[in-house]
DNA sequence: TTAATTTAAGACAAAACAGTCTGATATAAA
DNA sequence: TTTATATCAGACTGTTTTGTCTTAAATTAA
């Protein structure tokens, strides 16, 4: 089970992140890239498309194609990626589930989730997909499943 | 959407809550709750009968019967709920996926998210049931669909 | 030009999740 | 005892998410 993020989104914060840690130039096919993440290929292959058409990622058909950044990796952080795949729901829902929650009709958790919200937020905005690329310690990703 | 629980387990959140609103010795029904919380009832039955399975409820039959909290309300946490509906793959699992990912082997955002999932993991722990139903300001819950 | 390789696209299938329905069982009260 | 009302239990359906398959289109290199 995810824990926030879709499957989808995960599987695609993982491949910009090996992307990002690529030659620039350098493309990397489907094939690598689900081999390497254990990714299921053609689910992959369908978020990598919409990630192009989303304008983050450019693509290259035949022998010698595959898939990179179509920008400098500094300028794509996490935020973009999460609101390309999942959108923002998370950062306007009760946590509890109710409707009606806002500051008029508060859930009794209400402040204490819009503080880990904020701080979860953050996290996304302010680290970008370079920084997470030299963050990983190993290249040997080994992608969730479960 | 739901953000990190599932609907069930929003549904059980908002229903205990509403229990523990309830005089002592009181006993609500389905077709209360339901109507209240705007919860499709069948589906509420079947959680609440999972509640009542796992001891946190007690149920009665026929006329006059119902459900109400089988312990005292500040004796249950939200941790309590959300252990015995969802389980805790949130507090063990990597938030970008990863299946790896730990102190040895942390991922991007590791320490990060940690942070996050121990503020958390307190509020769940912190908060019993007694608190959640008197914090709600208003009877009237509205609880979201989607 | 042909063959091999790669992405593009969308139909399809499987699994998980959410919600519905029906009949059985228990209980309270008339 | 009968009737009405409530939970119990599980099969069933619908929807969303996740994953698979096939064909087409583009591109490279022999």
């Amino acid at each position: 089970m995810s824990i926030i993020f879709s499957r989808e989104c995960e599987y695609a914060l993982q491949s910009v992140t090996y992307l990002a840690r690529t030659k620039q130039g350098e493309k990397i096919s489907i094939r690598e890239l689900a081999r390497t993440l254990k990714i299921p290929r053609h689910f992959l292959a369908k978020i990598l498309q919409r990630l192009t058409r989303k304008g983050f990622l450019i693509s290259a058909k035949g022998p010698t194609g595959g898939f990179a950044l179509s920008m400098p990796a500094k300028d794509i952080t996490l935020f973009h990626i999460v609101d390309a795949i999942d959108g923002l729901a998370f950062a306007n829902s009760c946590v509890l589930g109710f409707r009606e929650c806002s500051g008029k009709h508060p859930c009794a958790v209400h402040d204490q989730w819009g503080e880990i919200r904020d701080t979860l937020y953050e996290m996304l905005v302010s680290r970008n997909v370079s920084q997470m690329g030299a963050a990983m310690k190993k290249p040997e990703y080994e992608a969730a499943g479960n």
